[in-house]
DNA sequence: AGCACGATGCTCT
DNA sequence: GAGCATCGTGCTT
């Protein structure tokens, strides 16, 4: 049986939660349709001191869900016209997030091929293009099913399959936070 | 298979 | 006004 991972699954290390979030089922229900994949790329984001955190600029409109409980989603708009997910880690009041950055198409294979024009969803602006996330979902709660995007418990991967480096895209991101092993993948 | 580039608009300085 | 937690295309090898 499945379960949705409670707010507590959350308020842990961050890289405890990118690591155990490797194999979770990530489900949307779109125009009452389940679709479903299998996370299998995250990236760990911790703190204000963290200057490939968007908390390194302190609280701010964008950044304010991030201070806010675990368990609720922080999705963002960026390049002009990518949306990200991200699940906020940690206790509240400390900016930490996971980003998910790709999913493993398991339910309703047919929208999702559809929404993405048969192209692939292992990135972090495909897949949300894939399940129809956007801004509307940011600050909700992960933990519940009330706004149609939450996480369950998935498939155990082991950690022999589970690849660790340095986070992507951080390209004017000074050492050390550049190249922090806090990047986790599974690769089949 | 890999690299360069343009798209496109919000956020924070 | 600069920079962006990216993607898809098109060109080169």
């Amino acid at each position: 049986m499945t379960i949705l991972l409670p707010i507590e699954f959350y308020n842990r290390p961050t890289q405890t939660v990118a690591r155990e979030l490797i194999g979770a089922r990530l489900v949307r229900m779109l125009d009452g349709q389940r679709l479903a994949g299998i996370i299998s790329e995250t990236e760990a984001y911790i703190g204000e001191a963290d200057l490939g955190c968007h908390a390194k600029a302190g609280k701010t409109k964008r950044t304010a869900v991030m201070y806010g409980p675990p368990g609720h989603a922080y999705v963002y708009f960026t390049y002009g016209m990518h949306w990200m997910l991200n699940a906020v880690t940690e206790t509240e009041g400390f900016p930490a997030a996971v980003l998910i950055r790709a999913i493993q198409p398991e339910e309703g294979l047919e929208v999702i091929r559809s929404r993405r024009g048969g192209r692939a969803t292992d990135g972090p602006a495909k897949l949300t293009q894939a399940l129809g996330i956007d801004g509307r979902l940011n600050g909700i709660d992960l933990s519940g099913t009330a706004a149609g995007l939450w996480i369950e418990t998935g498939i155990p991967i082991p950690d022999q399959a589970v690849t660790i480096g340095a986070r992507v895209g951080l390209n004017t991101v000074p050492e050390p936070w550049k190249g922090k092993p806090w990047r986790f993948r599974y690769l089949p």
